[in-house]
This record gives structure tokens, C-alpha cells and sequence, in this order.
DNA sequence: CGTGCTGTTGAGGACGATCAATGACGGTGG
DNA sequence: CCACCGTCATTGATCGTCCTCAACAGCACG
């Protein structure tokens, strides 16, 4: 078993085994083979970078492992527009490995404390090469990812409230995936604000109707959610898009299959 | 040369094999296999649907040889969310290919009469295990089109005249891409309000503005763009997202350097 | 020569931004 | 232990952008 043999890894990368598994990525000796190339720990305080020089070579993969961070851009009036919020076992710049110039301003930063690993990228495409499967599943993270903007645009057109209110799902269902229950959502009305494209005085007051609605605590700055299900209603949350896609290996079976 | 050995493809293919090229994909072994496996020519007429059914196996790619096409979903209220427009040499249907299941919402509509291609997944898996390089090259596609996402939610606090002028200079320069260099832009004014997430009714004031400022051709009804640098001024345009990359050979070189 | 789609213009209203000020909390250092 | 500070949260007032509704004009199509 991959947890079991080096006991001291299974809390610190359990969520990115939780992750890759699944994804269809399930053997032992797949797992064992990413989980071995993990490298360098390194940790980043609330507030800080995480990815460095995107573009410097040679190139390399973070992976979130404790912590949260977030995906954004600056705006040239200095504001700050969140593209996506990660959580452990999330890869941090996968949406630059594979190009050749990143997009400079796009940036990785850590919302609470965090403690990341990379792995090289010489030995990641080596193990690709052995284990063509864990590049499929990269880029199916990838599409994900692409996923979530889209939902983002989305609901560009929603009333705060609702926007607000998925926003939140989305942050909950992402962190049930990852085995935590609890409805807090570890994040300030700040980001929110910047991921949901809302002055954070238009979010405050739209966190005011969600607690007198009964779906927020009431107590402390802590964001919990105490009703998912009148939350996902209000929202009109449909989860699938996220859908870590259970099974990859439905691919290995179609594939050759049929005609035209 | 790849273009010369069948003449009648040379025009047919030509966007598509400019694309792959300038992705780095250029040598002719390279290219003559991916263009050996675009096989079933279809057709689509304005306002039909494109890729059908994406969650049927066998799965396959589509690409785009002729018209203008768009990616949209449908809100509950009806209204349409344009996520982007695709031109030829686009994969009509990148974004799902990698996913197990696709999001059943997620549609292609021709928004002119268009011309396609299909390429079968057996045959395309074969063809990349083939040359891999192949299959970065279609990873590092979606991951431009993601690029283009994150840019629109980007622009999502702009005022409407600069989210306007930013949409009109992306389409520009991705048709410039293709050798188009007319100002023309193949859209309806209800095309990029549902891509810009303005009303119609504003998107029309918008383009009074832009008209006004000579920007826009005043005459007909066609979208005209007659004075490009200004436009791209006042979007702030910095079309740096698009980049097709122009060396993927980067990449090669880099991978087995060094150290950390 | 209608019929339908796209484009155009006016009027009123709503949602959310901005500006401003204050409150609450946690951490730090005296 | 308390004073101080910075960050985050909260509330009020005003304003602007953009939406909605509505009507009509132009053009292309059959």
C-alpha cells in the first residue's frame, strides 16, 4: 500500500494521493512512482508567492500540500482579480508547465500558511514517459481547471447573492473531495470579494442576507456555511463540473474501439 | 512540403496547418500524420449545433475548417454564454477531449455556415504515441484556450466600452494569426453581448461610442474595425495571451537540463 | 411583400460601486 | 497587563453603469 509504507507521508500527501486516485490513477505502482519525484518541501506564509519565476528553467510542478492558496492576476488599478482558490493536493502552476511562455502576471499566492513540494519537471516527463497515463490525467487536471473559469463566466451575469452563494459550494463540494466536512470555508470576505469580481462593501452586505437567511454562522469572522443544502439551493449549484471523473480508465477501454 | 503534396488540401487545411506549425509542431513527418487522420468532412449552416453528442464513444476530435464558431452554454433563463469564438484551425471540442465525462451543457454553434473535420481518438492516440510531441501540442492548445478564459474574467470589471474594445482586438488578432487581415469581424452584435456579458441593448450603445470615436466603420451593418491602434489603446489590449508560443522546441531543450 | 432577425433609440429603474467612517479582533511590544 | 497597530468587518449615503421594457427602422429572406 502506498499510504502504509512511509507512514510519515500519508498525512502530508494524502490529499494529493485522494486526488490522483481519483482521477483513475489508482495503481499502487503509478502512485508510488509520482508520489517518489516529489521533491523539495518548501513552506510560504500567508500572504507570500508560491510559484517564483514561472518562466526560469528549468521548469518544475507545485503541489499544494497544507494550506491555502489562490490563482489571480493584478489589474492595473492594482486590484486583484482570483481566477481559482486551491487546496491541498492541487497542483499550483499547471496551467503554465506545458507553455512555453507563461503569462508573467499570473500568479500563485498563499492565503493562510502553506507548505508546497515540487517536482522537477526532468523527472515528472521521465515518469510519463513510463506511466503514459499520468499524463492524461495532468491535463484532465488541467481541463478542470479551464472548467472552473467557465463556471466563474458564467455566473458572471448572476445577482451577487446567488454568485456569492455558488462561490461558496464550490469551495465546500472542493473540500469535501478532499475528506474535510466541516462548513468553514477558510478564506476572508476580501478574496471572495477579488475571486468574485464584488466590491468587498457589496459582499459584506451580501454575507448580511445570507446569515439573516440562516445559511451563514452568525458568529465570529470565521465563514461557515450551516445549510449547504438551502446554500446550493439559492445558488442553484450543480456540482459536476468539478467532477474528478471517477474513472479515467473508461478512456484506456474506448479508445480502440470502433468506426468513424 | 506537406501543403504542395495535396493542393486540394492546401486551402482547406491551410489554418490548421498554420496553427500547428506556429505551436512547433513543424516538421512535415509531424504534420503529415496528424493531417492523415482528418477524415469526415461535415458540414454546418449558421445557428446549427457543431460537435454533437460529446459523451458518445468512440470519442472523437473536431476541428474547424471553414466559418466562425462559438462556445457557449445555456443559462436557465435561456441566455447564452459565449466562453469564446473559434475560427478555422480550432479544435471545436479540445476542452472535453481528455475528460471522462464531458459537461452534457457545453455546446459549439456555428455562428456562420461553417466546414468541419472529425479525427478519430483511436487514430489520434495512435498518432501521438507516435509523436508525442503531438499530444503536448494539443495540452498546450487547451491550455491557451484557458488562457483566453481567464482573460474575459480578467476584463470582467471593466467598463463596457473597454470590454468591448478588448473582445474586438482578441478576435482580430487571433484572426491576424490566420492571415486575416481585414478589420472584418464575423459577429453580430448578439454574439458579443453574450460574450461580453453586456445586453444587447448596451452592446449597441457601445458600438455608437466606438463609432463615434472612429473606431468602427459607420457604414452597414458588418463589425468593421478601421482603426486598430486605437482600439487596441483604449482595450489596453495586450494580446500576449494568445501567443502560439512560437517554439515548443523550448521545450525539448530545457526538459533534461538540470539540477534542483 | 410580408416575416423574421438584427440593429437603433428613449425612458425609467435596479444593482452594485465608491467614499467615508467606525467597530471588532488579534498580535506585538512596552 | 495594557496600549498600540494593522487587518478585516460593518454600516450609511450617494452615484453611476448597465439592465429592462418598449417601440421602431432596416435589411435579407423566402
Amino acid at each position: 500500500m502506498v499510504g502504509l509504507a512511509r507512514p510519515a507521508d500519508a498525512a502530508l500527501f494524502g490529499a494529493l494521493v485522494q486526488k490522483i486516485r481519483s482521477l483513475g490513477l489508482d495503481r499502487d505502482d503509478e502512485l508510488d512512482a509520482l508520489l517518489g519525484i516529489v521533491r523539495g518541501r518548501r513552506h510560504a506564509k500567508r500572504g507570500e508567492g508560491i510559484v517564483g519565476r514561472s518562466n526560469t528553467f528549468p521548469r518544475r510542478l507545485t503541489v499544494l500540500l497544507a494550506g491555502t492558496a489562490c490563482l489571480y492576476n493584478r489589474r492595473e488599478d492594482g486590484s486583484r482579480q482570483i481566477y481559482t482558490f486551491q487546496y491541498p493536493g492541487d497542483f499550483c502552476d499547471l496551467h503554465s508547465y506545458v507553455l512555453p511562455e507563461p503569462d508573467e502576471g499570473l500568479t500563485v499566492g498563499a492565503l493562510t500558511d502553506c507548505s508546497t513540494a515540487i517536482i522537477r519537471s526532468s523527472e515528472l516527463e521521465a515518469t510519463i514517459e513510463r506511466y503514459p497515463k499520468l499524463g492524461r490525467v495532468l491535463w484532465c487536471v488541467s481541463m478542470l481547471e479551464a472548467g472552473i473559469f467557465r463556471e466563474r463566466l458564467l455566473m458572471g451575469r448572476r445577482p451577487a447573492l446567488e454568485r456569492v452563494a455558488h462561490l461558496l459550494c464550490e469551495q465546500l463540494a472542493r473540500r469535501e473531495a478532499l475528506g474535510t466536512c466541516s462548513g468553514l470555508v477558510p478564506l476572508t470576505q476580501i478574496d471572495l470579494a477579488d475571486a468574485a469580481g464584488l466590491s468587498v462593501v457589496h459582499i459584506n452586505r451580501v454575507f448580511h442576507d445570507l446569515r439573516k437567511l440562516g445559511l451563514l454562522s452568525e458568529t465570529g469572522r470565521a465563514i461557515e456555511v450551516v445549510d449547504r443544502k438551502a446554500l446550493r439551493q439559492v445558488a442553484r449549484f450543480d456540482g459536476r463540473y468539478l467532477d474528478t471523473p471517477k474513472l479515467l480508465s473508461q478512456w484506456q477501454l474506448h479508445i480502440d474501439e470502433a468506426p468513424n
